[in-house]
DNA sequence: CACCCTTGCGTTCATTCTGTTCACCGGCGT
DNA sequence: ACGCCGGTGAACAGAATGAACGCAAGGGTG
């Protein structure tokens, strides 16, 4: 089993990040914290494996708690489950040493891959032996960083899919790209273009509007948001 | 430019280190220091963006180091190069956000190996922008601590990867080759041809892209980076 | 306002390649 | 001799694409 703090400011999502966790097999929820305080008096009395940190925390940043942690010589293991889409913060979280950097809001799937993928860093290297050698050593390192498969819906390509979006991101002006416009420069076909923007549409990482003017049908302009 | 700092007391294996780094693409010896009140010193000065640390100092243990960087707020990225085959240290060092462990002796190729990843994990992320979605932060965690190309993965051959790799170099133009066509050339099977193809992708060696055209599913092809 | 004309949308379905499984084969150690 | 293990390819299920097609949604015209 391996034992959890939640540390997590809002009581309704302590709460959510806590059942999910308990849903996940291997996995116990300990304590919950809702400030770093707290957070630090509980890790003195209860033994924990890994904490799941929000940063923004009303006492301390989330990361300042972290390094506190490891000033104080405690190598619990940390994963960050935040809303801040910060570069600086993820930097800052990868050289604390979090094992992964998780971004509110996200799904059940995606939060259980992130603890399933610690779950086999922490078996390989505890099945690794007193004197690992190299190559059980990176394995653990792949298991815990490796490839979130963030499934896709079926019928869907990831590098058809990050095609798309680069197309989205080169173009320049403040309009948008008809299906056809991005099919042509992807080199695909409309109907394929038009698959991957719907999805984005419906994930909401693009908007659709319609784009009046000449004669006949209007077309569809997508626009990243 | 990725600006290293050496920390090794052996001035010999020092040197080899330093020798090493300046051989690989992309990477720079800023200085080198043998014990760590030098690296402490020398960090003041000079800026760094990877430490190459060696865990057997005279004045103090590495992981001490590394926990005393983190405690100072210093968050330059740290790879640990040690021949301590020692779970707890490695464990501690995970926790310290250490990007690899490396045991020597190594050679010139697993060392390599370590330092790309370390370059794709930082090329990745600058590339994400200010504010990176969750699957660029994954893509970034799998490049650091993604692949280990020293040992070739069960079910593959040598000698095989190297015809495969023979094909790809013969091949003249921009356009890339299909498992297909790179099976075909090597007088194997498709299926042959994908596997090493894939773990080539894997090791970043070679990237595959989709090739869209007539009907029917699209192509993925290979092209040497 | 009713009608037609134009043009692109949205969907279906044949097509082609992918990714995986599993039986085979050859070599090596027991 | 025998079994085992590492590497290969035939066969298969299904995944992703684009051609074709009927319909939807505007503008133009009387």
């Amino acid at each position: 089993m391996i034992r959890v703090l939640v540390v997590e400011d809002e009581p309704l999502i302590a709460e959510a990040h806590a059942a999910f966790t308990a849903r996940i097999e291997g996995f116990e929820v300990m304590s919950v914290a809702h400030t770093a305080q707290q957070a630090m008096a509980t890790l003195r009395t209860v033994p924990v494996d890994l904490i799941l940190l929000d940063l923004n925390l009303p006492d301390m940043n989330g990361l300042e708690l972290a390094r506190a942690l490891r000033s104080a010589g405690i190598g619990t293991d940390v994963l960050v489950v935040t809303s801040a889409r910060d570069l600086a913060a993820v930097r800052s979280a990868v050289s604390l040493g979090v094992t992964h950097y998780l971004l509110k809001p996200f799904t059940f799937a995606t939060f259980r891959e992130k603890l399933l993928g610690y779950a086999r860093y922490r078996s390989q290297l505890l099945g690794a032996g007193q004197a690992p050698a190299q190559h059980e050593i990176d394995r653990a390192f792949a298991a815990l960083r490796g490839s979130s498969p963030d499934s896709l819906p079926k019928g869907l390509d990831q590098k058809t899919l990050d095609l798309v979006l680069a197309v989205l991101r080169t173009d320049l002006g403040p309009a948008g790209l008809s299906a056809a416009e991005v099919g042509a420069r992807m080199g695909a076909s409309r109907v394929t273009a038009r698959r991957y923007l719907e999805h984005l549409a419906e994930t909401g990482q693009v908007v659709r509007s319609p784009r009046y003017g000449g004669p006949g049908r209007p077309e569809v302009e997508y626009r990243r948001v």
